[in-house]
DNA sequence: ATGTAATAGTTGATTTTGTAACTAACAACA
DNA sequence: TGTTGTTAGTTACAAAATCAACTATTACAT
């Protein structure tokens, strides 16, 4: 015991915050996966596409900060389930346009609304301030 | 375009916990990972021994919330690496006390203190009040 | 034009996690 | 004592993540 030793992990940031992100993705998790049999990264790209439009793989994977190949599997699981298609860029042919299908745009707009309402519901927790807070906070702490 | 279609993935919660919670986890990660080749399970385990001295499995498993199957594999690669001892409990021989040997001890101190100062140098971006603030909102989302 | 480097995306090998089934030990109770 | 149910921890197998190497294409410099 140096005397340094009060510190806790329960108040170490990173644990804290994994331990934040975990209880707060489980729930919302079981929906995608229980109704689409998606993963969390097919999810996230479902969702890219749904919500900011056709682009190439790379887009989504600088825009939400996922490895290519996690991306490249992702992509290859969801056209299997025919929730998007691609096609080669002219201009460029070694990149590919994703886009939703009309089933992929329903599963989104689906999961984007439990999400907003499941989003609603964690913040529901906090007073408005609260909220608005957190999220700002977290904002900074992703960069 | 449903009209409700403005939310966004930026400020989904879940979403947003985990993008800080990988940002912060990071660099803070190659500390454990290179120095000592431990992963995070490993490094957490490592802790509880550390912090909290001998106890069982299942009590590193319930503090936390680590399944007993994750807790059952770093134990073994913590004890290969002579990090820690188990010994049979003799009033129920079903369960081990772990204990950290002096090396365990070491790298507990050492990696305790790096977590401190990499604790604190996270924290530096922001105000006494918007950290702890920011904590106390996590802990109430961890439950 | 041609050689070299960079980029988009895929694939394969390895590691790590998740799930379920398992063994061994204990508890409770007829 | 024997039976049934529970708990501690491990193991086996499947699912998923990680990392490196790969193909195809484009960009750039000579």
């Amino acid at each position: 015991m140096t005397g340094k030793d009060d510190f806790d992990l329960q108040y170490f940031l990173p644990y804290l915050l994994n331990q934040a992100a975990e209880e707060a993705s489980i729930a919302f998790q079981k929906v995608y996966k229980s109704r689409y049999g998606m993963l969390r990264t097919e999810w996230r790209v479902l969702f890219h596409l749904g919500r900011y439009g056709a682009m190439t793989a790379t887009d989504i994977g600088e825009r939400a900060r996922i490895h290519k190949t996690k991306v490249s599997r992702a992509v290859q699981r969801l056209e299997d389930r025919r929730f998007l298609t691609r096609e080669r860029i002219a201009v460029d042919r070694r990149s590919e346009r994703l886009e939703l299908t009309a089933t992929g745009q329903t599963a989104y707009r689906e999961l984007s609304q439990v999400a907003q309402d499941y989003d609603r519901a964690l913040m529901s927790e906090f007073s408005a301030e609260e909220s608005e807070m957190l999220k700002r906070l977290l904002v900074r702490l992703a960069k």
